[in-house]
Parts: structure tokens; sequence; C-alpha cells
DNA sequence: TTGTAGGCGTTATCAC
DNA sequence: GTGATAACGCCTACAA
């Protein structure tokens, strides 16, 4: 029960604590400790089933291979939880392992949290939201390493940040629809298309939209309308879409900028009588488990959490700092072609 | 950047750093420090921002407040990862953080992580599941607390294990369809009626089909039938429920494992021109956001993983030993009654 | 090739 | 009331 220290070791193997250390650390060769000796050492410290106190070796050397990953409520978030496996996933490739907290919301509780994983001496923190959004950096974030996840830095600040590629995402619903043959009654549902009609902290619906823009006007083609919603839900998407269906010119492609949207709209379609894929198109955002689900399949541009989580490891671990600090990374966001986008009748 | 020491504080107040640490640790009162050197200490620690070690003490003192979170895979599956957030909140309550990492299903790197854990001096590791489950308890985990999330262990063990009441589950979705004048045509979907009809590891399904037995034959009904699925996705449910319509006694309620069976069972119903809820009435499990997405919303038993999560921390920190080592706590599944039950045509 | 000794930053036991 | 001093368990320069 109680651990067995390296000094236990050393005095069974009848050897100093030092020849049992170089030994244990895989030195042994290096230091030439001769082959009778460094079997005794591993023997008496198999049979004794030492085990190194991680937090000693920590103190020593001032390293804890280990990474705060502080959300404001990610673990919480359906999909955004594969952020932590990503970042998992990468950690453990560093032979780190994750401290996690999260603040929900509270900018004190995120000080504190910083703080305290500070005090435990982690090689770095990782800073994740839930949504892509804008963030003011807490102030005690400079004092170490740290990366921001799925969230971008308010003011210009040298903490490097990983976010979606959500223009670009944007860029894809467009050329998706104008391959199809597009090139009238686009409406987008989540935003409204005039400016400032958009929710606020929305870095997503900001760049999404910018994206769908740039890429229908430099084909000449312009967006029909857009509605704002309150929220992202099915039932909001529903309204939306009920009264869009009612608008002139009539709707032949909805870009919704996520799938619970498109839930509320394919429901509208039904009861309008109209058929996804055939009579209106449908483009989303996100790529949940129920883009899948819906009949027919939803075509939708994932938000890339798994490598998410890995690049803001990668940044902390491995960035050599010659990017220049502050550096924002984008993840490009795969689009999941599925049964949702027809040709216009 | 370089951090202050208690040393640093001590000499800058003028002090020792015994006299300092006393200050600090809130022991002032106890130990009969002046007032005038309490302050200034304590201003010096102010002044030069001084921030304890955690890690020096940690090895001083040999307590981590840190718990190891070792899951299968939770981070990742969809709302498994409220067990993460009502652990965090319980440890935070405790003053403790959570090390996580995932084992991905490999017991040799689940050993290995536990290990590792233990090397980091955590104080109890709880081994989470995604899906409750019976598992085989790893040799290393009796060597210090710890604590089953979402498991059941297949042999009797000394280690407590939480899950969710899935019978009592059971009983409460039978409840609800007798409560509605359900007598007969009733199904289940997700698993066969007869013996060994039942995905291998699947602790839900058992449990859940032998509360709705019980109830059910209680009030002198029996199970028309089920289906077992070979996986519980919405495309299994659309195809057992397609099936099941066809079968005699005709059906009019259907049980089904879980809301994704549900999304399936639905779009099977309206494939065959039946209305859910009045034609023939639903009954679920997990409660999912799609739940609430689906129209006539869903009736569902939901899983209480973040009430899990909190329960796992009691049981590891507060855990006075006073209840038998090996106890089985079982978390009530609340129930989410929607509009998919009626009362039978 | 192996051993001695010092220190990482705390906390805690004793003297004074 | 306050201050030396010794651990906690490990790593490593230096000595032998």
């Amino acid at each position: 029960m109680t651990r067995v220290t390296l000094a236990e070791v050393a005095r069974q193997a009848g050897v100093s604590q030092t020849t049992a250390s170089f030994v244990l650390a895989g030195r042994g060769e290096e230091m030439r400790i001769s082959a009778q000796v460094e079997a005794r050492v591993r023997q008496a410290a198999h049979e004794s089933g030492y085990r190194p106190n991680v937090v000693s070796r920590n103190l020593r050397t001032g390293t804890t291979h280990t990474i705060g990953f502080v959300s404001d409520t990610v673990a919480t978030t359906p999909f955004a939880g594969h952020l932590i496996w990503g970042a998992l996933d990468a950690a453990r490739e560093r032979e780190h392992l994750l401290l996690i907290a999260e603040t929900e919301g509270d900018p004190d509780l995120e000080k504190e949290l910083i703080e305290s994983m500070r005090d435990r001496q982690v090689g770095g923190i990782v800073i994740a939201s839930m949504y892509t959004r804008w963030t003011t950096v807490p102030k005690g974030l400079l004092e170490g390493k740290s990366v921001l996840l799925n969230a971008l830095p308010s003011k210009p600040c040298p903490v490097a940040a990983v976010v979606p590629d959500e223009a670009e995402g944007g860029r894809d619903a467009a050329r998706t629809l104008l391959r199809a043959g597009h090139t009238d009654g686009i409406y987008v549902v989540g935003v409204g298309t005039k400016p400032g009609q958009v929710p606020k902290g929305g870095v997503a619906a900001v760049e999404r939209l910018a994206g769908i823009k740039e890429v229908l006007s430099g084909a000449g083609v312009s967006l029909a309308g857009g509605a704002l919603l309150k929220d992202w839900q099915p039932r909001d998407g529903y309204e939306a879409s009920l009264r869009l269906l009612g608008r002139k010119p009539e709707p032949k492609a909805l870009i919704c900028l996520n799938d619970r949207v498109s839930v509320g709209a394919y429901q509208a379609l039904e009861d309008k009588g109209l058929k996804v894929g055939r009579d209106v198109s449908v483009v989303s955002f996100d790529d949940e488990p129920v883009a899948s689900w819906l009949r027919p399949q939803l075509t939708s541009i994932a938000i890339p959490h798994y490598e998410l989580g890995r690049k803001a490891i990668e940044v902390l671990l491995d960035g050599g700092h010659s990017p220049p600090e502050g550096t924002v990374y984008r993840v490009p966001m795969p689009i999941r072609e599925r049964e949702s986008v027809g040709t216009p009748p």
C-alpha cells in the first residue's frame, strides 16, 4: 500500500540511489553502469513494484508534463467534447495529461482557475470556448504559454488562436449551391443580410456570411435575403423558414447556419408540401449526427472539433516560437455532401 | 516571469520562512503571530505577486487535490460529456481539479493511464464508461481509492459503482403507458423479448427490459414482442419498426430503447401514414436534444449524466467508508413527459 | 563505474 | 511569538 521509493530500491539492490536513478532513467548505458548492477536494480524495482513519485520529480525538474484545459463549458456541449478528445490525443502523443476545468462563463472563476493551474506548474494552458467567439483574454494568461481554442481575442494580443476556417466554410456552402446550378432564390437562415443583423459574439455567423457573399457575388449571384434568429434552435429555424417560404423570389435554396436550424427548415418545408433537394435545396453547418438522420440526409459543413483540439496542443507544445505569437490558425471545415442539395427545378 | 518563492516573501518582510508560511496558511492567529508581522508578510506576498508552488506543497503534504478521470471514450460521446461536467462541479466544490484521459477501450492503455495517475499522486480515480456496461476492473485499480462510473464490475469486487437506475427507468416507461390506458400491442424496439436476445455488454437493455416486464406483468399485461437490433441507430430503429408494424397484434405502443431508435421509429410510422401519439404511442430513453426536436415531441426517460458524474466524485471524496465498499449507487432517471404518448385508439 | 551531497519549495517539529 | 532545521522523493554536478 505504501509506495516504494527509489532509496528503497537502491538499498535492496545494494547500490546507491544515484545508480538506481540512472538505471531506471534509462541512462545506465550512458553512465556505463555494469550489466550486473543494472540487472540487480531492475529486478529490485520490479520485485518491489517501484513506481516513481511524479510529484517529486516535477518539483525537481520543474516540468509537470501537464497541460491545463480551461473551457467555458466545453465538456458540457454535445460535440464540443471532441475538442477535448483531439487535445487529449495530441497531448498523450507528447506524454502529457490534461488538467481540466470549466468556468461556465464566469470571468472571475476563469482567472482563478488559470492561476490555479499555473500554481500547479502546468506546461501551458488552453482556453477553449464552446462556440467560436470573440473573447477578452484574461490578464493572467500572458504569464506563461497559452492558446485560445475556438476563440479569437477581441483586441490584438500576443496569444495564438485556433479556430475553424468559417469564411472558407461559407465559401464552400456557396460553391456547392452554384455547382448544382442555383442562381437565385438563395436565402440564409440564421442571420439577416444587412449589416448588423448578426447575433452578437457570433464569429461563425459573421464569417460564414462573408464567405457566402464573396463566392456568390464572384459568380454574379446575389443573396435573395436572410432571417436573423433569436437563437439557432429547431423552433427558430422552423418559424423563420416558414416566413421565408412566403417571400419573393421564391426560395430555391436555404443556407442554414447550423443543423438545428436545418431541422426546423425541414419541418417547415414538409408543412408546405415541399421536397428537400428537389423543390428546395438545403446546405447546413456543423454536421451534428442529426444531419445524417434526416431524410433526405443533410449536406453540412462540419466543425472540425477533433482537429481543433489537436492543433491547440500542437501549437502549445511544439510551437517552436518561430511563428509570430498572436498567429491565428484556421482549421479547414470539411464539407459532407449528402442528399439535400439538388438541381433547382 | 520567474516565480516568487516563500523564502523571498519572508526575506522581503524581514521574517523567517516559517513565520511567512504560518501567516499565508491562515494559521497566524493560531500561532499568535503579531498583527504587525502578519500585515508585513501579507503585504510582501501581495506586492511581489507571490503564488505558492503547489507541486512543492504536494510533495510535502502528499495530497494533490486532484482526481483522475479515466474514461473509455466519454469526452467523445455527445452527452456523456455531462458526466465530466457533473464530476467537474462536484470536484471544484471540494477544491479538486480533474486530470483526464481516455483509453479508447484499450485495456493496456487503461492500466498504463491508471498507473500514470497514481504516480501523480491523485486522490482517487474515476473509471468512466460511455454507455452503462459491465467491465472487468483493472487490477491496479484496487491500490487506491476508486469508483466505477456508468459501469458495473463483472465480478464482485470491492470498488463502488455509480450507474443510472435503469430498471426503475424501465418501470417508469411501462407505467407511463399503463397510465395512458395501453394494455396490448406494446412492443420493445431494441431488444428481443426472449432470453439472450440482448446486445452484449448492454446493462441498459437488460435492466430496462426487466423493469418494463415487471410493471407490465404486475398489471396483468404482457409485451407483444420486440426487435433485437444490431445497433441502436435511426436506421436500425426504422427498419425494425417497419417490420414490427406488420405484426399482430397491431402495435399500439413502441418502447424504443433510445432516442435514435425513436427517430427511426417516427420515420417508419410516418411512412405508414400513422400518427405518433394518436395511432401509436412512443416512449423512449436517453432524452437527447433530438427528443424535443421531433414532432410530436418525444416522451423520454433521461440518463442523468450530470448527476452521475457528481455522485462519483461524492462517493470518492466524501465516502466516509461507512457504506460497504462494492456498493452500487443507482441514480434515478427522470422522465420527461411530452407528446408522444396518448390514449390508445 | 559508483557514491556523496545539495537542492527544488513547501510544511512541520522543535527549540529559544 | 519567532526562527533554525529537517524532511517529502527525486535528479544531478561533482568527487572518488
